[in-house]
DNA sequence: GATGAATGAGTTTTCATTCAT
DNA sequence: GATGAATGAAAACTCATTCAT
């Protein structure tokens, strides 16, 4: 009955099963994901019943770090322009400083592995995360979740060609913002 | 003298690998492509030499599927809001149309088996696709493939949405090329 | 803390793989082999990462045992003759007591499977196998292994005749002996 | 009815077969051995009812090339040891000079393809072929065909040690006469 | 609770052989 | 008669998962 014993171990498996998926895409083994995090091939599965719950459970922890990074220092009474590129500094710097995270999300969010549920709990995580976007014009009628993934899509992006071109970081980063705001103007 | 290599067999296996990827994600076994296409197991790798071969020629033809649906049609001479809304609809309804050809894209643009030869490939390919947008204000300075990525990402959200709600499917693509468009105004 | 690998089930799947190999050529199967030693096919690969490794590894493993048998009863300080003896006796009986080792390590030996460093790593245990023999005239000047693959081409093909004529092995061995004596003879 | 078309093709299928044994063992595809014949695929399976027949016909093949060449320059009415050391150099020069020839000879007399109609064809045409070898006082009582296989054996291993040694070949060559003639001489 | 050895179903790939052309 | 496309049975090897220690 008792939870499984060390949340440390849970947390590097997660970790070494992100970044091995980054590496090796989803067929990667457990073995490999066991080894880098230090632990048994067996004690994998003490911690997360299989292999694909593993994945659910990675996705889900991921997006609570991206979460998370935006969420601090965001300058709750600011005006809107601040508050929106503070949310998109964050996710675009988070995203630069962990490829691997990014990478792991990007494949995952494409796979099969992740149940509806799983979908369902990130989107709501992220609703509403851009403050007022999905209340623009353009976005008028359509799903609540439309404004929150075309930022997303949009962040991705800029997230890979930044990462390729790494001196010009801050081009993209304003090219992208600049998409972004325009999104909110009036028709 | 003896029976020559069928493109038909050929494309059968192209599309039956499509539908498979996009059913069973990308670890599909090659041997229910091989039966999805009504040919022998041994047949499929006797066209492709390898299964990490035979999904990077789907990822090619698929794109190039794409491309041909866009180019068709193409109303050269018009204005350029025309051409614009044209290449996005044409894309839009490409994808709508062809559900799993666009999910396996998606599973193979995320994964780790496509080649970069592939991936330069089909960014030549669609490069300069939407017109003059690369030319465009926002996009001054950056890779000239951006503003080709950026349409594709906004497209992409726009299928999954208006899939999802298919009698909301021109107000999605309306809502889309409003964005795209607002991509081309001055600063 | 969990099960040890164990050497006894490494031995027998060595010994399996030679009797298999024995039986059924270089191209005997995995599974058999397993089967034979009773362990699941995938068992085997944990002991050995590829067939051709653990095929290398049984070609050692037999040459040690045929070399052990050797060197038992090894009648160290025995005049010339009684020591060449002992060796070519040891070697036949070896040979013919173990039939299946046999037909194993001489198709072993002719195959392309075996890496130079195992063919040299044995060839270096058999070195000067024979008390004095490649220090023979007939042997001056040439590789110092050459009397040792001599000594070896003539017992094998001794065994191969004394075990078709089980009623004649000491008539054999008797023959083949001498042809080694002779070799020690001055021109 | 009639015998398959071209003999020239025959031998092409014959050589290549032993080529690609040389170079890629005993289970070297069939279809590789059609190609280095130039011929196609399916041809090989027109001139040879199977691969195993093929293998077994490449080996009689084989050896009647090198009985022809022994055979040839054969000194007839000379002196015993004249006519011995012919038939020793004839076999040691063709043997060097057909290296993937006696390549293959070696892995197929190693394996378990060849029929023992095959094998009882190949020694009976080599019986006798060393000039009074098996009425040697060594050889008496023995089965006629040891002494015979006593040649090859010996033969083999000073065209491996030559082979390796190209500028000692005459000293090898020397050497394993030496061998042999010392079988002749009584007790 | 943790470990890692064992498992065997499942995967990709090869290849001898057949047969339509 | 020759061709080479097609076949599918096997082969080597992998890997999620179990379980004895």
């Amino acid at each position: 009955m008792s939870r499984p014993r060390s949340e440390e171990k849970r947390l590097a498996l997660l970790n070494a099963a992100a970044e091995t998926v980054a590496a090796h895409g989803l067929g990667a083994p457990t073995a490999l994901m066991a080894k880098k995090a230090e632990v048994a091939e067996g004690t994998l599965f003490r911690y997360f019943p299989t292999k694909d719950e593993l994945l659910n459970e990675v996705y889900r922890h991921l997006n609570g770090c991206a979460y998370e990074a935006i969420s601090k220092d965001f300058p709750a009474g600011a005006p809107l322009e601040i508050r929106v590129r503070s949310v998109w500094n964050s996710y675009i710097d988070w995203g630069l400083a962990n490829r691997a995270a990014n990478e792991a999300m990007t494949q995952l969010a494409a796979s099969s592995v992740l149940t509806s549920s799983t979908r369902a709990e990130v989107e709501a995580m992220f609703a509403g995360l851009v403050p007022g976007l999905s209340e623009a014009d353009l976005f008028k009628g359509q799903s609540p979740y439309f404004a929150d993934a075309v930022f997303m899509a949009l962040a991705k992006i800029t997230m890979d060609f930044a990462s390729c071109e790494r001196d010009r970081v801050e081009a993209y980063k304003a090219s992208g913002f600049a998409m972004i705001w325009r999104l909110y103007s009036k028709d």
